[in-house]
DNA sequence: TTACATTACTAACAGATGTTAGTTTATTAT
DNA sequence: ATAATAAACTAACATCTGTTAGTAATGTAA
């Protein structure tokens, strides 16, 4: 009778929430069973429900609980003073960050909400939308200032939010850079990219 | 007692196997079951084991044939007399060109490969290992000619790479901007951020 | 028409799946 | 110590999974 061990600051659902993440990432959201992710955390099955709903409700966690600290992030950093690619860098440097310390959660909000059910779907479809066209008004913003080459802005964000996502081969490969220099050099190219 | 209906120059293999990447771009390999997949066809699930093997054969198929195909492009390109810019220019297009007209197919490639099984797997994680460091050798190439700034290539290639997969988004968004406009503002933003 | 190969069908398998019910054990509050 | 709550356990469910065996229908060549 092994007791789910969580941490200090930390409900047991959280502890489930963290274990799923990490075999979410790892072979996918139908892939992964409930038993599978019993036995990471240390306890038979059926007594995960104790603390959960339903697997969904696990990948509903996860992918909102990051959503929400996006749109978070661009909303005070739009509100901000910066230039327009001010602000982009900054929203790259967040997102960077982010990618390189808590992967694996923004890996599966990322690649795996396709198995969320409705209604949840279809909110978080949405909430996906609204940041990239937030963020596609900032370049747009850039473009009006001159600051920014004369591009299509929707693309430019879907250059930027795909090659982060590609710190995902960062971590799988053998020898890395350092996550500084891995950083400075993803701003470089991609602000570089933009810059008229 | 429906028959496999395969297109003119195509064994019934063929038409199984786009089903196939068709439902796997869709609902992903593992939720994809052999029962979608025979009804996609028209057929009884048993009825697809007279053409194929397994469902992993299926993936398999996918995987390799893309592999391939772009394996011999970068090394037709690399033994080309362009400039290292002029390289990453034309694998760029034709990233950008299959990634459109290919969507499926390449994006399955691209993100179901981890559904393989050993020695599928390991011998696919070479190969793209292989093309990553081909690409990187270009990109390296052109910074010691000083046509590219000074960046850490296998970084670079990370970006390119990724944001070309970014026209999964292209291809869901409602009002697109044309094929020929979005490989315009790709190449710009990209080879821009990378030419010194 | 007959013979043969191809490809469809139905039925079933063995095991995995998410989840529930009912019960026992552990922790917490009185 | 006792009662009450939380959380673990075992057992089982209905359904779905990939796949096989055996058989009937179809298309092709003689």
């Amino acid at each position: 009778m092994a007791k789910i061990k969580s941490k200090k600051n930390g409900t047991k659902k959280e502890t489930i929430v963290e274990a799923a993440s990490h075999l979410f990432h790892e072979k996918g959201f139908s892939a992964t069973s409930m038993r599978d992710l019993a036995e990471k955390v240390g306890v038979e099955a059926a007594s995960l429900y104790n603390h959960i709903q339903s697997k969904s409700e696990l990948l509903q966690e996860l992918c909102f609980k990051i959503a929400n600290e996006f749109m978070t992030n661009i909303e005070t950093t739009d509100a901000s003073d910066l230039t327009a690619i001010g602000k982009i860098n900054s929203l790259l440097r967040f997102h960077i960050n982010y990618m390189v310390h808590r992967f694996e959660e923004v890996f599966v909000a990322d690649r795996e909400w396709k198995h969320l059910s409705d209604p949840y779907l279809s909110n978080y479809q949405n909430q996906r939308r609204i940041y990239r066209k937030r963020f596609a008004g900032i370049i747009q913003e850039g473009i009006r200032n001159k600051e920014i080459k004369d591009i299509d802005a929707p693309t430019a964000v879907l250059i930027i939010l795909h090659a982060i996502s590609g710190i995902e081969s960062w971590h799988r490969s053998k020898k890395k850079i350092s996550a500084e220099l891995l950083e400075e050099n993803m701003v470089t190219i991609l602000v570089e990219g933009l810059k008229k």
